[in-house]
RNA sequence: GCGCCGUUGGUGAAGUGGUUAACACGCUGGUUUGUGGCACCAGUAUGCAAGGGUUCGAUUCCCUUACGACGCCCCA
């Protein structure tokens, strides 16, 4: 049997219909604060993210799919949005439009050649979106908070935010300096691990899960206290506009991003829910202004964010938050011989066309099986096609909650399924709305006694 | 790149070195000449991930590969 390649999935089902669902709130919220969506290719030039991300790190040397295209050109399946992103701004000469910041948002697949574990996957797709052109810390604040807003929209309430900053590539420097120096003397203390990160990548140290409770790591020099003058104020100002969102963070000194490229805020919005693997970080970003310059365009400051989908329709489901998705059909047309079956052919387009979800019968089940079917689909009405009805210009319906039947002519059937199905719709839309009015604990918050049904 | 555990039908799964691989759900048909969801009856894997090995004989033991799950490294 041909299998699906290692770390990639099928969506589809009730978790394709979630995905759509949360694709959807992106969008819209990306819309109100005037993001515009951006395409680029699922694939690049190797050399944009050998340039972009910084040949430090294993990322590029061995975590990316990297081929060579028939006319032996180099090139990498994406495995973030962001390199690809500044490279349109530089190519497109985005920053000499005029209407400065620009900001866009993304959403699609990236590739990372890992050993897939819970929360990770070999394709993987992230939203994200980036303001290319502003250095001004109120950018900063608006990512961050777009950001958590588009979870709370979704209605996560277990999430965190951790933010840090990195500060200048003189604050930086100076910093990994000083983690180098304070680690090296206890280099023995540390794990195996650890012994190996001191020169390559200290700040990760910070990180180790292993010499988490060494108290080597709560006493290492913090980022903070490296910054300089400058870098400090800004951060301070990061912090100011967020209280004003009225975003709630937790400054994390360990929050340092593995990319080269990342200076001043940083960010991490963890989900705090049971079930998680050891991968809980539903998305992060931070501040990048040397990367346009890097890849060869003007030096322009940035600030972006990404966020996996996967991990997070696995936080809505693990926190079993409601949605409202919707499978069920209007109406499920039944028939039994072939003059029956070529009018349920025509009047399933009429009805469709109408505006209702119309199923019908495609496989040749008997009455029997097509009731049962009927109820699988959760139709919720049935019109059970009879030729001799038909040929009275009638149809029969059955309201498949009630079981009751009814005779109603062909003429008015579009009519009278529009008045029964809104009555139906706003069943659904009152019980939705009791579910969420009050946050549980007995106290509706529309006064009066609650009536909601609670599982707890 | 490393480690650990898995892979039996449409689904959940039991099981064994040896003629017919439990059980349940589902599905299909019948009892019911066009109104089911209950009940009863019947049907429903030429096969136990793939390849190789050990053996008289392997789904069962061993090896390799693929994929899944979880963790490490790394983390964009």
């Amino acid at each position: 049997m041909i299998q699906k390649p290692k770390g990639c999935n099928d969506i589809y089902g009730r978790e394709a219909k979630i995905w759509k669902y949360v694709e959807s709130i992106i969008d819209a919220t990306m819309e109100k604060y005037n993001y515009n969506y951006i395409r680029t290719p699922i694939f690049e030039s190797t050399e944009l993210f050998h340039r972009g991300i910084g040949e430090s790190t294993d990322i590029v040397t061995k975590e990316t799919y990297d081929f060579v295209d028939r006319g032996g050109r180099k090139m990498t399946l994406r495995p973030e949005g962001t390199a690809g992103v500044c490279r349109s701004y530089v190519e497109n000469k985005m920053y000499g439009d005029p209407n400065q910041p620009v900001k866009v948002y993304y959403n699609g697949t990236m590739y990372r050649y890992e050993r897939p574990q819970s929360g990770r996957d070999r394709e993987l797709t992230q939203f994200g979106m980036e303001v290319l052109g502003s250095d001004d810390p109120i950018t900063d604040a608006e990512v961050i908070s777009l950001a958590v807003n588009i979870y709370k929209m979704l209605g996560l309430k277990e999430i965190k935010v951790n933010i840090n900053s990195l500060g200048d590539k003189e604050s930086r420097d100076m910093y990994r300096k000083a983690l180098i120096d304070y680690f090296k003397p206890h280099i023995d203390e540390l794990c195996e691990d650890c012994q190996e990160r001191l020169d390559k990548n200290p700040l990760r140290i910070l990180d180790c899960k292993v010499d988490a409770d060494n108290p080597l790591l709560k006493n290492a020099p913090k980022t903070i206290d490296y910054l300089n003058e400058e870098s400090k104020k800004r951060f301070e100002q990061v912090k100011e506009y967020l209280d004003i969102l009225q975003i709630k963070y937790e400054v994390n000194p360990n929050i340092v991003r593995g990319l080269d490229y990342y200076s001043h805020t940083v960010f991490e919005i963890e989900a705090k829910v049971k079930g998680f693997g050891a991968n809980n970080v539903l998305g992060g970003g931070g501040r990048y202004n040397q990367l346009c310059s890097e890849i060869g365009g003007p030096e322009t400051a940035c600030i972006g964010f990404a966020s996996g989908i996967g991990r997070l329709v696995m936080a809505l489901e693990l926190e079993e938050v409601p949605l409202p998705i919707s499978y069920d059909v209007d109406l499920y047309l039944m028939y039994v011989n072939d003059e029956e079956k070529k009018y349920a052919l025509y009047l399933a387009q009429e009805l469709r066309m109408a505006g209702f979800v119309v199923e019908t019968e495609y496989t040749g089940r008997s009455l029997k099986g097509q009731f049962k079917q009927a109820d699988r689909l959760g139709a919720k009405y049935l019109a059970i096609l009879n030729s001799e009805d038909l040929n009275n210009n009638e149809v029969k319906i059955r309201n498949n909650k009630t079981k009751e039947e009814e005779i109603i002519s062909l003429d008015v059937l579009i009519y009278y399924l529009d008045e029964q199905l809104n009555t139906g719709y706003e069943d659904i839309n009152e019980e939705m709305l009791k579910d969420e009015c009050c946050g549980g604990d007995g106290h509706c918050k529309h006064g009066g006694e609650c009536h909601c049904h609670h599982d707890e």
